[in-house]
RNA sequence: GGCCCUAUGGUCAAGUGGUUAAGACAUCGCCCUUUCACGGCGGUAACCCGAGUUCGAACCUCGGUAGGGUCACCA
């Protein structure tokens, strides 16, 4: 059984894993999803001089919260394993010795003095294929005195490689501007590339999704999957993510990296909904979309051909959007957490605080710059009371706080309703417009000049006791 | 340097020979309003340059320019 539709997303565990890393992932997932095929996790990791360690369980980690769930991988095994590179080692040499039979590579045996000697003005080494024809019997007979030797590629002269790649069409490099690289190390362990031929055939990989970088050395890989004669794979390469105009995302700096986005508080799904969108657009373009919508509307023509530049400011937006069309009781369970570190422990309504959030922050770790307030209450600057269109100033501020105080020191139903009565009435009554009073409020409550509500909810959330002291406190404060 | 690729507002982007060149983010202004936010309305702002093909080019061709990728016994 053969699925029409086999695509992989291989992340080597050396670090975070940054957002343009996740979209490759994210494309090849929703493309398998959206055929009905199979997505395959492979982890690459080769390279034990930048292995991390945790690197593996965090590739777990961003998968499942992202909501990329894998039909085979390291731990869920689909019949085409192992799916962790170091413990496929030994089939890469069977394979490439086999393809010295097939004539599509050789040995080698030039040390590494002999090509460093082959740099050009440009400092460019090209191999200059000197034993490509090494006689049968000089090849056995050293490799028989144990001469330390790599396998190279043999690729066939004087034809032009071509494919068609799903989003850049046709791509062909003529083959003289295609080294004889090497396959098989001096060591007996495959290059990078030459296991990643061999791993995609092997694992049925039908579409191979992954960045540009290899979309002109992809040639070169077709040339093996044809000595080899196995059936070429379809192509998608995918242009980078950048940091600027002239830089791509890089691991090294930490840059847009996925786990520290969660932490931050922006919804996992409003980051994958945003990253589909960086380099895609789909026919009626939406924007906001689930990851059901996202897998419908997939499809290989929006994919953008050229960078784009990750835009932080964007992905923010997305996530607003994503709290925003969140519940009261579902914002209220994902705020909790934020809410209760920037009230350190005090007595505060959590619920009601969630709801003055709700719409007013669009990631989660705004939260306690907002609430601030709550903690900190002291000697503020005076000035934040002139208003000139509300027609405030200090001497009407403290004719407004005093009113304030009459208003609500009496008052034992401290509920939004009656406070907004109250203080209405008292400012009537005292000639004044219940806004200038508010303000005035609002502001003598919280010494702050922007707060997360009006006077009737800040006074609420405080509760009388500490509203009546702060009252008091900015009534001296004004008189001074 | 060779080879491969790309080029629409500040950003993401629609657009596939005839459009007043969409939309979103950001930004600015107005409305709502007890500040902020939400919501609503509106504004500023783009086809890299030069030739060619065509009645007509953001779209096709060529050449520049700019940017990216790649040329390892790294992955």
């Amino acid at each position: 059984m053969t699925d029409i539709v086999r695509t992989r997303f291989a992340p080597s565990p050396t670090g975070f894993m940054h957002i343009g890393n996740l979209r490759t992932g994210l494309y090849a997932f929703l493309f398998a999803r959206k055929h009905g095929g199979k997505f395959i996790l492979r982890i690459e990791d080769t390279d034990q001089e930048r292995k991390v360690e945790g690197a593996v369980e965090m590739i777990y980690r961003t998968l499942q919260k992202a909501g990329m769930s894998y039909d085979e991988g390291p731990d869920k095994d689909g019949g085409y394993g192992p799916y962790v590179q170091t413990m496929r080692m030994d089939i890469y040499k069977q394979y490439a010795e086999k393809l010295v039979e097939l004539g599509g590579a050789y040995y080698c045996f030039c040390d590494k003095e002999r090509l460093e000697r082959l740099g050009d003005e440009n400092g460019v080494h090209t191999y200059d294929k000197h034993c490509r024809n090494l006689p049968k019997e000089e090849v056995e007979r050293r490799l028989a005195a144990g001469e330390p030797y790599v396998i190279r590629q043999k690729v066939p002269e004087g034809v032009v490689s071509e494919y068609e790649d799903m989003v850049f069409g046709k791509i062909s490099v003529d083959s003289a501007d295609i080294e004889d690289g090497v396959l098989l190390k001096s060591d007996g362990l495959p290059t990078y590339n030459f296991a990643n031929v061999i791993d995609d055939h092997l694992m049925g990989i039908t579409h191979v999704i992954r960045g540009t970088e290899y979309l002109s050395s992809t040639p070169k890989y077709n040339l093996i999957y044809d000595a080899f004669g196995w059936e070429r794979p379809k192509y998608m390469h995918l242009p980078p993510i950048m940091k600027d105009a002239t830089r791509k995302l890089s691991k090294r700096y930490g840059d847009a990296n996925f786990e520290d986005f969660i932490a931050k508080g922006y919804p996992a799904e409003a980051i994958v909904n945003y990253i589909a969108l960086l380099g895609w657009c789909p026919k009626d373009n939406r924007e906001k979309m689930s990851m059901q919508e996202l897998i419908e509307a997939f499809d290989t023509d929006g994919i953008s051909k050229s960078a784009s530049i990750f835009d932080e400011a964007k992905m923010r937006w997305m996530s607003g959007e994503y709290l925003k069309a969140m519940s009261e009781e579902e914002f209220f369970e994902a705020s909790r957490e934020w809410i209760e570190r920037a009230i350190e422990g005090k007595e505060f309504d959590v619920k009601e605080l969630a709801s003055l959030m709700h719409t007013r922050v669009d990631i989660l770790s705004e939260i306690p710059e907002k609430l601030k307030f709550l903690n900190e209450f002291g000697v503020y600057d005076l000035n934040m009371y002139v208003h000139q269109k509300m027609k405030v100033d200090v001497e009407v501020a403290k004719k407004a706080v005093k009113v304030a105080i009459c208003a609500l020191d009496g008052l034992d139903d401290w509920t939004a309703d009656a406070i907004k009565q109250r203080v209405t009435d008292f400012a009537a009554e005292a000639g004044m417009k219940a806004g200038q009073v508010m303000f005035c409020m609002r502001i003598a409550i919280t010494g702050a000049q922007v707060t997360p509500g009006g006077a009737i909810e800040m006074a609420v959330v405080l509760g009388k006791r500490e509203c009546m002291r702060r009252l008091t406190f900015s009534s001296e404060l004004l008189e001074k």
